[in-house]
DNA sequence: TGAACATATGAGCATTCATTCATTTGATTT
DNA sequence: AAATCAAATGAATGAATGCTCATATGTTCA
């Protein structure tokens, strides 16, 4: 927790001498750009919910327009109350919103940003170096 | 499964007259970029992977430096086995690569895609707007 | 008001998963 | 060879999770 010195001179791999049973230098530069908690929480709450095939794809459907329950439930193949169950998770996660119209509920994305981040993904994932 | 028509000239929320209780312009035009069972199983795998926040840190950690499976288990505060089970997991995923010396194994993100993925993903969801 | 429809939600269940514990493997050192 | 150290791994366990089923809520329409 508290800092060791910031000794970053010996920049590669090779040890000089006895090492302490770990490697003090690279455990401090590592250190240096670690998340915090509340960063790594965000993050692995964001990918979680990107993790899971449904979600994943509740959310790619939603990227041009919006759709109601029904409609996800019949693009996806899955029950009207596994998608219910689903987009209430993403609402919580600030991911989608809806509106009501009639007995409608009309789902969309937050906004741009996680426009942007999923095309971002699946931009990078999909490029052909990989 | 198969393909309606590309009529996507309704492009507002409106409904003209009557809907056959879903909506298939809007289906039809979400439809078209959806992702492949494929690429679902891709990108669920690599979120599945940052979903966890002990993996999501030995990622982190080696952003700027390799590390021994000791080192890791000390700066992240977890077991050398629950380390080690993760390590392995990210190995197979192909995002940490490993080179032995000695007694030690000093691990490694497996590429610069792994470091620019992780980097961009951090970078998003930090920025400030959001 | 009553029926039908769209959605939301709680409980239950089966599966997945992350960790621990015990043990094994492999390398170095004396 | 024996002891020690670093890492890997299998089994077990408890927690998290995603789905189904049944039901509730709320809206429209006859």
């Amino acid at each position: 927790m508290s800092i060791h010195s910031f000794d970053l001179q010996n920049d590669n791999e090779e040890i000089c001498c006895d090492e302490p049973s770990t490697h003090p230098e690279q455990i401090a530069r590592a250190k240096l750009d670690l998340p915090t908690d509340v960063e790594v929480q965000r993050l692995t709450e964001i990918f979680k919910a990107l993790a899971d095939p449904t979600r994943l794809r509740i959310i790619a459907a939603l990227m041009h327009t919006e759709l109601c329950v029904d409609d996800l439930s019949t693009l996806l193949g899955m029950s009207q109350s596994a998608v219910s169950h689903q987009l209430r998770l993403l609402r919580h996660l600030q991911l989608v919103q809806f509106r009501k119209e009639g007995k409608h509920s009309f789902y969309h994305l937050n906004d741009d940003h996680v426009r942007d981040f999923f095309q971002r993904s699946r931009d990078h994932l999909n490029c052909p170096s990989k």
